[in-house]
DNA sequence: CTGAATCCAATAGGATACTG
DNA sequence: CAGTATCCTATTGGATTCAG
């Protein structure tokens, strides 16, 4: 029984903590569901703030995960889509969102196996 | 677009917040690995403290993903090992574990996508 | 419309010491 | 061995307000 040092795996227990943080999951789903502007985000995830939509897109950008595009109109607009690896992380998460369903008794149709 | 209404799945949120808090990834992964005793967990996982070992513990049995048996030994010694439902979601997160394996440059050997 | 700034409350996490 | 209890700090999250 070898011990699990974190300079082992040492960035998974950074993913868990990063797909765990508050809303972010549902900004990821948003996001692979075709949520582009802001307000399309704040409208589809139901709760959130515009301090937390803001930080979470800040943070998922930063990760490399979202892509942020300034649109030249006026006003100008502002597109969040999922860049390579949010879009591969978003298809990562699918097991899970499909273990959940099971063990929540999904009545079929729930969003994210459909996927 | 649909807006994305909590009471459409319910608790994939829950979910990710659940596996996100600290530590709890690293101990599954240990159950994964054949930890049993709450020392062992101890071991294999550098860094936790009592406290939270024994909470996360708590959390995961009270989840159904843990199992707690107590072995009438002198002294008395407590198992803590993965539920069917704890093996189903360690495999749920294989892909992840994947994912971040691929991202951070995975040299082979890691010891989460072996499994 | 898309945020940034501020303030506050709640929660989580860590260190340490102690017990059956 | 397998935890509990206590204390303290850091981090998070939420509400509200302001700005380009």
């Amino acid at each position: 029984m070898d011990s699990i040092h974190d300079d082992t795996c040492p960035r998974f227990e950074a993913t868990l903590e990063l797909v765990g943080r508050r809303w972010t999951g549902s900004i990821l789903v948003a996001a692979g569901r075709g949520a582009r502007r802001f307000g399309e985000y704040r409208a589809m995830i139901s709760g959130i703030s515009d301090r937390l939509l803001s930080q979470r897109l800040k943070q998922l950008e930063a990760e490399g995960l979202i892509e942020r595009t300034v649109i030249p109109s006026t006003p100008v607009q502002i597109h969040y889509r999922l860049a390579p690896e949010g879009e591969e992380l978003v298809e990562a998460l699918m097991p899970l969102a499909r273990w959940n369903m099971r063990r929540s008794g999904a009545r079929g149709g729930g969003w994210i196996p459909a996927a």
